[in-house]
RNA sequence: CGAGAGGUCCAGGCGAUCGCUCCACGUGACUUCUGUCGGCGUGGGGAGGAAAGUCCGGGCACCUCGGAUCAGGAUGGUUGCUAACGGCAACCGGCCGUGAGGCUAGGGAAAGUGCCACAGAGAGAAGACCGCCUACCCCGUGCGCAAGCGCGGGCGGCAAGGGUGAAAGGGUGCGGUAAGAGCGCACCGCGGUCCUGGUGACAGGGCCGGCAGGGUAAACCCCAUCCGGUGAAAGACCAAAUAGGGGAGGCGCAACGGGCGAUGAUCCGCGUCCCGUCUCCCGGGUAGGUCGUUCGAGGCCGGCGGCGACGUCGGUCCCAGAGAAAUGGUCGCCCCCUCCGGUGACGGAGGGACAGAACCCGGCUUAUCGGACCUCUCGCGUC
RNA sequence: GGGCGAUUAACUCAGUGGCUAGAGUGUCUCGUUUACACCGAGAAAGUCGGGGGUUCGAAUCCCUCAUCGCCCA
């Protein structure tokens, strides 16, 4: 399912766990759902033409869609290009996704873990 | 066959499969009865000719409205088309091309102002550097009896030729003259006037004038025509949390005054508020949501009118509606291009332009692989 | 979506129709110094963002394209 709202955008960038490789970079939020939800942020600096920026956008949709069975359940996860002029692939993109989607994942885990323990 | 001119159209095709989004019908669960869902099933729609740049013009929406003068901006051959335009069509003038055709910001320079560097004698009611001439007048001198003839110079004359310049106060030719000159004449150009044709831009012709002060208005300006501002983040509605009192209408003060207005200035009218009082009402608004939002100056086909842009009538079709923003992934066959191997049929590899709707239209401009078709021109060859 | 502005030497900027487009910093060469810096003298460096037009003449005026930046929430 796709990420919209203006204010599920905002929870993750103040309180995601980030990771960063070559192709993405990845911001993972707990959601407290049984699924797995997806934000994409592919800003003008990436390309300044449309149909490039469509292309990464569709690109990392699809690698999301195919890969969302071995992703970690019950985060939001924003993709956002690592570099600019960035011209992916589909399959280092699949394979980073779920490297940095699982390393983000067990990050915000342990995050919460540690805020859990100052409080009690 | 070769070279070229103008225009219309297409934007790789077919199929399978996994997804996204919207719509219709049926159906399930929940429900505050109005809707909600990672619901289910079936069927259907799903980027462009430029969707782009945002250079113009409109629709639509709001701003408390109407007018006058000025300022400001835009446009600039004529006649039309159109909702409108800075767009388009036809025509006129100019320039380019053998031609088909192409380009054209193309009103006014005797309304006024400014500018025209450098060079050059002179650059605007100009001027004589080199040059040409010495007819008239004066001086010197040679020849001659004399009238006179000649040579040199002066006083002067000229603007043909050279030279400068982007530009030198019409051009060519003949006559004329001391040399020259629109000084005279012919033709061309130019100005005025009249006639004819055309709605008009303008064209053709007659007569008169010896020619009348260059260029620049994408310099200021003048003339004619047009123009209110803000833009879907316009705007209408529903409405958590929080804070907490406002809103609508009538009358008077009032023949006073002040503020606000179509947001460049001034003025006039008009409206409205400020103050008082009376009556009535519960609303306003952020997050968020719904509408605006896709049926429209609409597409296609045909008839009629018009040279055409276009108009009109009839039939037919419904054709994207996202919102951190949907059109994508994989596979097979075919098409086109490039490269490699091969004599070849063929095989293999790579590639398939520019580019992605954001309220909607009409244009302009710019980007663009390749292809189809129509009309026309020139050259060569053959019959 | 809408609206403004800029582009001139390697860098920061002048130049608003007319001679070879200038200034500062920087660079290079020479001098000075044992050497370096400072200082002095000199030099190089420009499609004036690209293209087209107006004009005798364009960095300057007009049109168009490109790039960069800012504002409206």
């Amino acid at each position: 399912m796709r990420l919209r709202r203006r204010g599920d955008f905002e929870r993750a960038y103040r309180e995601g766990s980030r990771a960063r490789g070559s192709v993405l970079r990845v911001v993972a939020v707990e959601n407290g759902g049984p699924w797995t939800r997806l934000g994409l942020s592919v800003g003008r600096r990436v390309w300044r033409h449309a149909v490039q920026r469509n292309r990464v956008r569709r690109l990392f949709r699809e690698a999301f869609r195919l890969e969302y069975a071995s992703l970690p359940a019950g985060f939001d996860l924003i993709l956002i290009p690592a570099q600019p002029r960035l011209r992916p692939d589909l399959d280092s993109t699949r394979r980073e996704l779920v490297r940095l989607a699982r390393k983000a994942s067990r990050r915000a885990r342990e995050k919460r873990a540690r805020a859990g323990e100052e409080a009690s």
